[in-house]
DNA sequence: ATAGGTTTTGTCAAGCTTTTGTACAT
DNA sequence: ATGTACAAAAGCTTGACAAAACCTAT
């Protein structure tokens, strides 16, 4: 993020660049006030890179035809509307501590157009893998602790969640299909967070697998009914309080015995997981999806 | 959705963009009333794209033999029923024919951010697979019939392949990753188009395949000791014409013989395949990939 | 690089290190202060190896146009903010050869994830520039020469080129829009390696330019329809062989005539750019594309 | 459609100041 | 090495001008 001028542009340079003369730039502000230059000592005109982008969505109006005085006040209404900060920031800002920043700013600002441009761009230059591993889940992390502290609205939880769960939906169009193994994901009873879990999905279908998606806060009888039903490869189940998982171990076994269950979450400790007969994913989502061989049938993923 | 006035035309510019006089068009808003522009500090008339709008409306009714008097009338009448939001909606709201015509269009237009943005929507509305099919792989088809014929330039060509290949890249990102069963993908010795195999490799992957892809004019040489060190559950050749593939027989016998072997393209016919031991891939690359189940090792594709 | 200063540099070795007067050096010490040499007994300046960093950064930002007096407050703010450190860490961790490394040999063994992994760190931790300054240009020249001495087989240089396209691909997606002036760029008839051409366009558009890209192996002809249509800022063409251009000197002339035009890649010489009227780029393609200033339309890039 | 008046907008000139690389003298 | 001097290059301001574009009314 430019701190406060980062260029110091003369009125040679810029005209240079946009190829306008020295004169025309001094009408321009004198005239519709388009540039407000700060000065050196000496009283000359010193632009910043925010100058030269305005200057450039003028002289893009001015090619369609439209009136210098227009152009002008076109150019200036599309920064009041925020619409310039595309060129300049996201030039500007890279590589992935920049861009998670830029993301987290817009989510926090409840800004969606910023927001989704970001994620393009990280996807465009990050694989999947790396955008949610290193961008995506450390900020739904931080959020949950933001919120646990009360440090954030419910409208900032709210716009959050539901804008990363549309990506999410997005990377998981699909995912039931294909010849791979299946996989099974569900969150305990009572648990509502489940983007983790999508984005384990999401990770795990590029591997090859197919996946059958439960989702938040499914009843165990229903998970086991299913299971039973489809015999699937694999079934992952989260909980993010040790606190959801009370008293269903009994429950758990069954399960376990029908097909290979694995736990995740905060919630999942190796004394539940070994008391049910399953085993425990401490990894975080996508690391612990890339590392999900094929099952043999009939084995458990804790043999691999 | 522009705001207030998206584009503050001046007279001079609208007479132009519609071939419509200057003195016609004050006439017109004289008499009957289609236009209201704004005015600027100095008097000049200032009109909005919906002006556009309305004049073109009236231009057709111009043209199918109407007065003026009524044109404007008709033109004016649209608007009032809602009509008007024809020209916008249109632009919203689309199938996929329109959406396949409006790429098409970007396409030949040389207009990159208008194709990348219509593919963006097709992407967020449909699945790769619906995409692919049917639009990206029609649209080559008939690109690849104009340039037969000379009816489409070299730029033209080369624009739309290269934009098409960034995006099929794009999707291709992480194919070689996962469990599944490997896959070789080359086009024969020659050939040049390698983007419905692109495709196909994409889809091919998102079914759980891994993918290893080595693009146009492969040598079989080449192919044969890549197949033989990684022994690949499946390698796929294509070529769009038969001489692509004569006098290969007994390489692709050969090759045949160290994994299984599918050809496909026009340039591949069931004699050649059945010469070299080799399975004959016809349908379109998105409905191939989509039926090649996991083969088992050692038994042809074909056996499925 | 150890952060003392025990490298103490006199001023004449420092001056010949910058290409800058000694007169210059004492003056900007006086006149800006970016300088405060420690004095050796006899009275000699003695510069640290700071001292040259801080001044490198200053003449980075007099070649993008600023004025002295802005150039050195620059660098010395980012030195205070802490920017400075980008050209120490970049010694101090071993990134980038490491990285590199690790990239040759996943793409040498066919390795996808590897090297889609490989890609992401490093631009996780580097600029695109520098990435493709440093590392993906570099192992292109490799790759030639390693092919032209038939040290690599077909498969792998595809596999490569395939990947690596790839990921330049997305780099580029949206280089088409914005509001900066427009390049086309294209390779010469014949010219297939479009690579460092596509790393061209992506660092040009990161500098503010549209681009219109028609790839490899493009017709004089249809380039110069496209450029008589588009009146692009600027027309770049390049060929890897002399012999690419040969017997195209009047056809360039023309092109010259319609848009500035420069010419790059090994097979352009000043001969043949002086005969078309046409400027030579002979920097690799990143260091190019970010001296290529934005060009007053109108003049040709070679009045820069 | 023409005529006569107004607004817009790029360009230029004159006279003066600041900046900055180089040179000279100590 | 230091400090002063100098001159070319680059800027600033005010004011004015003229071609192009536009207005109204006949």
């Amino acid at each position: 993020m430019p701190r406060e001028s980062p260029a110091a542009l003369r009125i040679g340079e810029l005209s240079r660049r946009l190829g306008v003369s020295e004169h025309v730039l001094r009408a321009w502000e004198r005239r519709y006030g388009v540039l407000q230059p700060r000065r050196a000592p000496g009283g000359y005109r010193l632009y910043s890179a925010l100058d030269e982008d305005r200057l450039r969505r003028m002289q893009a109006h001015l090619a369609h035809g439209m009136s210098a005085a227009e152009a002008a006040r076109a150019a200036l209404d599309q920064e009041a509307a925020g619409d310039a900060l595309d060129t300049d920031s996201n030039r500007r800002r890279q590589g992935i501590p920049g861009l998670a920043g830029a993301l987290r700013h817009a989510l926090d600002e409840l800004d969606e157009p910023a927001a989704q441009a970001t994620l393009d761009r990280l996807l465009a230059e990050f694989t999947v893998e790396t955008v949610l591993r290193d961008v995506v889940l450390p900020y739904l992390r931080e959020l949950g602790q933001r919120w646990q502290h009360g440090r954030v609205t419910v409208a900032t939880e709210h716009f959050a969640s539901n804008l990363l769960r549309g990506r999410l939906d997005n990377l998981a169009r699909g995912w039931g299909r294909g010849y791979g193994p299946q996989a099974m994901l569900a969150c305990a009873p009572g648990e509502l967070h489940d983007l983790p879990l999508l984005a384990f999905g999401v990770v795990l279908h590029r591997t090859g697998w197919r996946v059958r998606y439960l989702g938040a806060d499914t009843p165990l009888a229903d998970l086991t009914r299913s299971a039973a039903e489809l015999r699937p490869d694999l079934v992952v189940l989260t909980a993010t309080t040790a606190r959801r998982l009370d008293g269903l171990t009994d429950h758990l076994a069954r399960l376990a015995r029908l097909a290979p269950l694995a736990l995740a979450g905060a919630g999942a400790t190796a004394t539940t997981a070994a008391a049910a007969g399953a085993c425990l994913l401490t990894d975080d989502p996508v690391t612990a999806a890339e590392q999900m061989a094929h099952p043999t049938p009939g084995r458990g993923p804790a043999d691999t």
